[in-house]
DNA sequence: GTAGAATATTTAATTCTTTAGATGATCTTA
DNA sequence: TAAGATCATCTAAAGAATTAAATATTCTAC
């Protein structure tokens, strides 16, 4: 009767995994810091710890014991996760279809001469690559 | 102490959008039709109310009474709500770089070689605009 | 050894999301 | 006019996400 558990990581949780794939392992008080100063998200400690445990119980973490603290590090990686989201945005909202969000992403993203130069070398590449 | 109301559709709410944006108005009886056939999501009819009246609240739809029924239609344009969720990824994943969500669509998505022509197309064509 | 610091665990409160039963109102038709 | 169909409203249940207080444990410094 309720949502089931999303494979992908929620708001929060990418946003530790970000702390975590910037550097890693750390301890929950490290964790604690760094999203209060990088990411602007001021959590008690225990709220931190609840997290990661959840995360560790989804598998997105590993979880070692060094002392009387823990370390985590992420289990999943940066590329397959985004990998992932966008995998999930293109099927639910663009059906299926690179060139649909392609153009999307290109209407409505603010894209400087520089960055289109960027585009167009990372397309031709691919050309390249799936002639072989 | 929880997760504020977010600004973009949830999975259901997007089925529900996707039927509309379709065809509307629509009665509830139709948009329940919808759902089990097109979108694989047989609900119960006051479900589907209950879920048409939150996205009414949300202002997702507008609402009018035709005779004893009502009638919904989306109040959104699908691009606007393609452009937030990408927008939204853009920032929280890829952190605003739009070439980095572009590899990694290049990467992940099996792209063949028409839908890169197409894609090239789609650059150029942005690209004489900006020149004006 | 005792006070305090640093940890983890337990518990729970709040809001959101998804689902739907129970009930009531109104229309149609036999 | 009474029964059934059709529609809306009210209510709520249960899981998910987010936050954190209270409590217990263990280490460290005096």
């Amino acid at each position: 009767m309720a949502r089931p558990e999303s494979e992908h990581p929620t708001e929060l949780e990418l946003e530790i995994l970000k702390v975590l794939w910037d550097e890693s392992p750390l301890p929950v008080r490290e964790v604690r810091a760094r999203l209060e100063t990088e990411a602007d998200r001021p959590l008690a400690h225990s709220s931190v710890i609840t997290m990661l445990n959840i995360m560790h119980r989804k598998g997105f973490l590993r979880r070692r014991k060094d002392g009387k603290a823990f370390l985590f590090t992420p289990k999943v990686k940066k590329e397959s996760v985004s990998g992932g989201m966008m995998g999930d945005l293109l099927s639910r909202v663009f059906d299926g279809s690179p060139s649909a969000m392609m153009l999307n992403l290109l209407e409505t993203a603010d894209i400087d001469a520089d960055e289109l130069a960027e585009l167009r070398k990372l397309i031709n590449r691919k050309a390249k690559e799936r002639q072989s």
